[in-house]
RNA sequence: GCCGCCAUCGUCUAGCGGUUAGGACGCAAGGUUCUCAACCUUGUAAUACGGGUUCGACUCCCGUUGGCGGUACCA
């Protein structure tokens, strides 16, 4: 038995696996998981020239990393195989022959130049660029000269003067009226087959059901049903998905915008269930107000019908907001291992340090845990925990309206009564300090501001007493020896 | 140019003829406070325009404008 749903992502490995892409992925996945159908992965590598391997070894990285696992694909079971067009040639072949002998098609000698220039010729006109059909009334014996001369031919589809009405899964009815679409090419003069062919062949013989594609795709739409009828196939039903847009509203790319899942987003410290999330939302909404959701939550949750019509603006910064709240979620143990690859390219000494001593780490991370948007940010973020140089202005010991000297002494007096503790946890830090503050008749900032600095060099950190507490008595006395030793120089 | 899609706060969006036009991000103010963050409270800000239809339009229809996409022997 078949599935009711079978749905497929079918990108051409061109390059990195792009950050819409990749939520059209999203998209066909919760289809098929909400129906209980079947998630295929197709690897579309019939140009040859573009397609590299290394663009499909990272569209499959990218696709793992965010859990969106494969039903069929390449490297995987499956009954509709194989999943790579590259290795389909085959079965191409047996409709390209087909399509060459229907009376749907016919061969085209007309060269690049010369279509060029009717092109060229049509818009000077102000016209919509569309074929002449030249090559439509070539006969037996024409065909056969220009084959003897040497020329290689491509197969056109020949449009016919109708109009072509089909119901989007997500726009709704749609009408295109064909006469203004010129007869287009299903296999090129080097005698393989083009994207609106393979791609429907494919769709076809792996019964697929649904196909969820970007809204770039909506006018092959039409095309495409012309072809289906030609071969005597079923046409799927098409949904076509609003595009995601830079903030300038022009079409997502990598200039203006950070697109690569895996350069962009993955290896800045994003969380692939952050990710889903957000993707979810760009283009889509649960019934409710709801805006925290988990893979498994949207593969019952989402519908089509909430999918929106218009594009979305991708927007970092809500990005940033949703890694950040899932960075929180993390038990502390899980954030760490996340974190730590992270710190052994941008800190490898603080990394040694780390591995060293995991339950240290452990305390280093949870003291950022709230601060932190993404984890690359953990370097900058906990490199005073790891070390001991550190480098700042004795500027910074000194809070505004403050004197020098004053900060000096209020340190010396911190220090003696830090000295004096035997246990060096937070409680009791908090009540000697605190103590310091009311004998020295000072506000607790004039204090802890600038044991702050000293211990961290930085003028925002975790708290005073959980800094000092799990730096260490002995770390941390020097460090404010040092500091004292600065504001004396 | 032509064809198509789209149009609510800056952004993501709710709304499906009668609402004080709701939520979230951002931003701002306040609370907490040793700084930052987190958290809580409050505020800020939108129906592109013009015609219809209707007792009544954000909502339905038409037009205009704008944005985007397509217009390839790329996918």
């Amino acid at each position: 038995m078949d599935e009711l749903v079978r749905v497929r992502f079918a990108p051409s490995p061109t390059g990195k696996l792009h950050f819409g892409s990749a939520r059209t992925a999203l998209f066909n996945y919760l289809f098929a998981k909400k129906f209980g159908g079947k998630f295929v992965l197709r690897i579309e590598d019939s140009d040859k020239v573009r397609s590299t391997p290394e663009s499909e070894i990272d569209i499959l990285e990218g696709l793992s990393w965010l859990g969106l696992s494969w039903d069929e694909g390449p490297m995987s079971d499956g009954r509709y195989g194989p999943y790579r067009q590259s290795e389909r040639a085959e079965i191409y072949k047996e409709f390209i022959d087909r399509m060459a002998e229907s009376k749907d098609a016919y061969y085209c000698f007309c060269s690049q130049e010369e279509l060029a220039e009717e092109r060229e010729k049509q818009e000077k006109a102000h016209q919509m660029p569309k074929y002449s059909g030249k090559c439509r009334g070539l006969s037996e014996s024409d065909i056969a000269g220009l084959t003897k001369e040497g020329k290689k031919p491509a197969i056109r589809f020949k449009v016919s003067d109708e109009v072509i009405e089909f119901d989007d899964l997500i726009k709704g009815p749609m009408k295109f009226d064909m006469s203004l679409f010129g007869d287009f090419v299903i296999v090129g003069s080097d005698g393989n087959p083009l994207f609106l062919l393979t791609n429907l062949i494919d769709d076809s013989l792996m019964k697929i059901s649904h196909v969820l594609r970007a809204e770039d795709h909506l006018s092959n739409t039409p095309k495409q049903l012309l072809l289906f009828k030609a071969l005597g196939l079923m046409a799927p039903e098409y949904g076509h998905l609003p595009l995601i847009l830079n903030p300038d509203k022009s079409k997502i790319s990598k200039r203006k915008n950070p697109a690569s899942l895996t350069e962009d987003f993955r290896d800045k410290g994003y969380l692939p269930e952050a990710m889903i999330n957000f993707m979810a939302l760009l283009g889509w909404h649960p019934a409710n107000d709801k805006e925290i959701f988990s893979l498994g939550d949207l593969e019952t949750e989402f519908s089509l019908d909430k999918v929106s019509k218009s594009p979305a603006i991708f927007d970092i910064q809500r990005l940033d907001y949703i890694n950040g709240y899932y960075i929180r979620q993390k038990k502390i143990g899980d954030l760490a291992n996340l974190c730590l690859p992270f710190m052994e390219k941008c800190n490898p000494a603080a990394f040694i340090e780390a591995q060293a001593k995991p339950e240290y780490l452990l305390q280093a991370v949870s003291m950022v845990q709230e601060r932190m948007k993404r984890l690359d940010e953990i370097c900058e973020l906990t490199h005073y925990f790891f070390g001991n140089d550190l480098n700042y202005d004795a500027e910074l010991l000194v809070p505004k309206n403050a004197k020098k000297s004053d900060i000096a002494n209020y340190l010396k007096a911190g220090l003696a009564e830090l000295q004096e503790i035997e246990i060096f946890g937070p409680d009791n830090l908090e009540k000697t300090l605190i103590g310091t503050v009311a004998k020295l008749k000072i506000t607790n900032g004039e204090l802890l501001w600038p044991i702050r600095v000293a211990l961290t060099g930085e003028k925002a950190s975790p708290g005073v007493f959980e800094l000092l507490s799990v730096l260490g008595k002995e770390r941390s006395l020097k460090r404010i020896q040092d500091a004292i030793t600065k504001l004396e120089k």
